[in-house]
DNA sequence: ATACAAACTTGTAATGATTACAAATTAGGT
DNA sequence: ACCTAATTTGTAATCATTACAAGTTTGTAT
């Protein structure tokens, strides 16, 4: 993802431009934080008062679908999506919630049963405790 | 998870015996496709005509708690419950939308990033096209 | 610059999965 | 057989997401 140019990102991908969707992507291009659908929406709220979390939802999807944006599901019940850069894992810390890069080459590891298969995304997560977290707890 | 034994398996967890917990644990080791809280709730029903689904959904959290069963999120708005045999993947056909396991060694790969990172929990999924779904588009 | 059709945004209402809660029932130990 | 604690049940509440229709904005052709 190259962000000198958001604009011609989208027009590139058949999105056409408006003024929500350009800040939408640039929240989520400055703000790598794997945010969920209400940090994307009360944040853009400040500078778009008028700004409908349908907006958000509607303007995610199409990016989704454009291949901009990733959705990330680790938890049942909270969505996050992530501006699509290269191919890596997430890791989350079950403590402070906080969502970690990680790099992993997707095609390094031998898998066994999916012959014939036509495998178009792969995803691997984590779940553990980060090392700021498990420092506290030795503590106490 | 060794099937012989259901009851064992539960009391050994300080899970206590009952009879729609049993019945929920016997479904999930039958059935290893992966079921959604409906389809386990729906089948079991046939049985326990009284069944509530609010014992679904807590006996799930309880087997989950304890690990004797995994949850699954792949789609954001479908959960799904896995009883826990080794490690393995999952593969979700976007076309029939059929979960497959397939054999993956989750030690094989080389992470890079998660030093000091205590990891409790590893899980991966791909998502594609199955070989039979591949066969009837081909035939188009 | 102007006009028009198509696309986008907005706000409200509807949906659907999950959780909270309190009363009724059941299980396990004495 | 009794008693307490745990479990089940059904209803109501919650919360994220989607549907929809009206209003607004955008891009294009003139």
């Amino acid at each position: 993802m190259r962000f000198e140019n958001l604009e011609k990102e989208l027009k590139n991908r058949n999105i056409n431009l408006s003024y929500q969707r350009l800040k939408i992507l640039e929240y989520l291009a400055h703000n790598q934080c794997h945010p969920t659908v209400d940090q994307i929406f009360i944040n853009i709220q400040k500078s778009i008062t008028t700004l409908s979390k349908t907006t958000v939802y509607n303007t995610l999807k199409k990016l989704v679908e454009e291949g901009l944006v990733r959705v990330i599901n680790i938890e049942d019940n909270e969505t996050r999506y992530d501006i699509v850069t290269e191919d890596h894992g997430h890791f989350k810390c079950e403590n402070c919630k906080t969502i970690f890069d990680f790099n992993v080459n997707l095609d390094s590891f031998s898998i066994n049963g999916l012959d014939n298969f036509r495998i178009l995304d792969k995803n691997i997560y984590f779940k553990g405790i980060c090392p700021e977290c498990a420092q506290v707890n030795e503590k106490n």
